[in-house]
DNA sequence: TGCTCCATGTCAGTATCCTGACATACAGTG
DNA sequence: CACTGTATGTCAGGATACTGACATGGAGCA
């Protein structure tokens, strides 16, 4: 008995309920975003440039989960409103390395503002320990399907 | 010191570690399913099927979280390929009945049990309790986020 | 009955993201 | 040095999902 044979009723697999999940936070992100003029993967960028200076395209893709083509065009949008500049030229192979402007970092703490804003709400009544176990367990489960392909 | 004031590293985000493994069984259930020329969407819907069978339109498209437009692309490649039937008369309003097929509930088998796999893969090493938890924690942050909207 | 409101199915157009492909730049190895 | 392999940035094309719109059918109410 170490394992059920099928998966029961989709609203109780982890799949279907994570997927719910996902989509429910896409959507909160997605209307907390808007009256800046955001899109989710326009803020992920910005959050992670301004963690993490110089990032390049690639680098970004990998972070925010989409591809280098996608990020492409994404910077290219946040570099003609200015919030964003790349290097002109590549101080290491091809990588163009970007960085927040002045405006872009204000953008960025007002995005980020409502982002923590959602992410309260969603745990919101959620226990420290319960947020961590959360955490700790998709950090698995992340983990098992990546180890798998 | 009832709440942080910033989200700190994006990998300690819950939202970031939400949707980092969605994308991945996202896309580990692509590569299962696609032996079986299947997309996430389209084994979704018969899963759905298999389990209440009848389900119109506007009701799969909720269960599998895209419009109603987006369903009605995914029941017409279905119906092609003979996997699905469709109602040719609304027995009542518009809504159109979908049942599946024989040859749909042979591919939802097969599909179900890819599926399957999949999610036992991900779940790998986590006692039951800890995939109920994760199961309650998901449903929380869920009911939280729909209802402020 | 007539009117309003809502849900459904569908068409059209747009946006977003992907896969495939190519040239370029560096690291490692003979 | 030359060659291979890997990673990056970018262009082109296609797949997928969305928003907006419209007509239809039913429920509720005066």
């Amino acid at each position: 008995m170490e394992q059920q044979e099928t998966l029961g009723p989709v609203e109780n697999a982890v799949g279907y309920v994570l997927k719910q999940a996902a989509v429910a936070l896409r959507n909160a992100m997605d209307l907390a975003l808007r009256p800046l003029h955001l899109t989710v993967p326009q803020y992920a960028c910005l959050e992670l440039l301004g963690q993490r200076p110089g990032l390049s395209n690639a680098e970004l893709a990998r972070g925010v989960f989409v591809t280098r083509q996608s990020m492409n065009v994404v910077l290219r949008g946040l570099d003609e409103r200015g919030l964003v500049t790349r290097a002109a030229v590549a101080p290491h192979g091809r990588e163009l390395p970007t960085e927040l402007t002045t405006a872009g970092r204000e953008h960025l703490d007002a995005a980020s503002a409502a982002v923590l804003a959602v992410q309260t709400t969603m745990c919101a009544g959620l226990t420290p320990a319960r947020q961590q176990a959360l955490l700790e367990t998709l950090a698995v489960c992340i983990r098992n399907l990546n180890d798998g392909s």
